[in-house]
DNA sequence: CAATCACATTCGTCAAAGCGTATACATTGC
DNA sequence: GCAATGTATACGCTTTGACGAATGTGATTG
């Protein structure tokens, strides 16, 4: 059954309608991330990352999960069919964009040499570090 | 090959971020339809419609046609194979909704019998008048 | 060509949203 | 306790966009 409730597909896409989130949630991707990285990555004031991340968490689409000092988001699929679907449909376009895959190239670097990166002790997100071996 | 270009995904996202916006598109569907029927459907100021409409062709959603007196208006599906799927999504996600149900009812109903909708001499979408022997 | 009709655009206003700066809050370590 | 670190929020400013009302434009009619 396609649960919709309550949901706001004016406010759905308007979420989408930013560069900077889109940036985020392509980041984002089905892992989840800490903020230090989205700010190192995007090279944006940490303001600037934690406001659109709160506007992405009124909207739904992410949550967030506290560790310690740090703060990890992620993707949360909405509860309705249609809006699930476009939303994997945007990621995947997202990929096939140069810069976002240049994002995300610098997210498995800073992630795999965080001291490069002024992110010391900055906890790697769980997919990436798989990936480390490969990639570094 | 996926056609991007110069697309816009923000652009594309932020057209999609208002309610009368999706109510003109969803009204629209596949067909197309004459300015006079969406502010009879929509009740709402002509100039309103017409800025909608405005920003949805900037945004090369729609496209107009002018048939005399009267501007028609249908879609266009993006130059991106992904944004072209996401429109479809769309579409289909806003005939689940009640409320645009109701205006793809009434928007029948007027092309059927045009002459109560103080719709005089307005052109009928072409889909809609075949349709009219089974709904009227 | 003047009036009318269908639609587009402009203008002024208002609310929403983006930004940088500064500050508040939460957690950790001393 | 206090300082340092990571993140969130508040503030003021500027831009964007939605709106109603008025006006402009293109096509048809008389």
């Amino acid at each position: 059954m396609a649960r919709k409730a309550e949901f706001n597909m004016e406010q759905f896409f308007q979420a989408l309608g930013d560069k900077t989130r889109l940036r985020l949630l392509n980041l984002m991707g089905e892992q989840e991330v800490c903020v230090c990285y989205f700010v190192e990555i995007l090279e944006a004031p940490q303001p600037k990352i934690s406001r659109h991340l709160a506007y992405l968490r009124k909207a739904g689409m992410v949550s967030a999960r506290r560790e310690g000092k740090w703060m990890h988001y992620r993707m949360v699929m909405p509860p309705h069919t249609g809006a699930t679907q476009i939303l994997r449909e945007t990621l995947a376009s997202l990929k096939e964009e140069k810069s976002m895959q240049a994002d995300l190239t610098r997210l498995t670097k800073a992630c795999c040499a965080p001291a490069k990166y002024a992110l010391g002790g900055a906890p790697v997100p769980a997919s990436v570090s798989e990936l480390c071996g490969e990639t570094c």
